[in-house]
DNA sequence: GCCAACGTTGGC
DNA sequence: GCCAACGTTGGC
């Protein structure tokens, strides 16, 4: 059914991951050290979520909303998909009254904090450099809370941001 | 199953 | 606060 089985063979891959500060932000992460990610209510960011990320990926940590937008850090998964418990809490924004238990319609990851960049990598700055220019942050926008990037993307933000 | 209308998102 | 882009909804 899903490749699971050989997540550990599977090479390391990356994403971009989006979030509002005021609602949780990189400094959230470093002082918890392991995050759930929950609260993803789009089905295309829940498929990559669910069927292709995998512990020791690598993770983009984006701020949406706030000035200026852009990645401020990095983050890695350490467990892979389980039900997102938010759905079902009837007191929280992300409550799903049709998602039931037996059947769930949304799940998390745990990622856990690696690094805050000094300086972030600004959105405007990765739209100056055509080196991005096939990155779907740079196309799409963040309408897409979780994206993934590429190898090359990855490596040259974090030769420029976390050395 | 198409697609127009509608609501939401998020950069600016 | 504006508005373009996108996802979702619902009538047919």
């Amino acid at each position: 059914m899903d490749n699971k089985k050989h997540s550990q063979t599977k090479k390391q891959q990356f994403w971009l991951m989006k979030t509002e500060p005021s609602c949780y932000a990189i400094d959230d992460l470093k002082r918890e050290k392991v995050g759930m990610w929950d609260g993803v209510r789009n089905y295309q960011a829940r498929n990559m979520l669910r069927d292709d990320m995998r512990v020791g990926d690598r993770v983009l940590f984006y701020h949406s909303n706030i000035e200026p937008v852009g990645i401020v850090g990095i983050a890695e998964v350490v467990r892979e998909a389980y039900p997102d418990p938010t759905q079902f809490d009837v007191k929280n924004e992300h409550y799903d009254a049709i998602s039931t238990k037996e059947n769930p319609r949304w799940v998390a990851v745990d990622v856990k904090f690696v690094k805050k960049f000094i300086i972030p990598c600004t959105l405007a700055s990765l739209k100056n450099d055509s080196f991005f220019n096939d990155m779907v942050v740079t196309q799409k926008g963040m309408r897409l809370s979780v994206q993934p990037v590429l190898k090359k993307h990855y490596e040259r933000i974090i030769t420029r941001h976390a050395s």
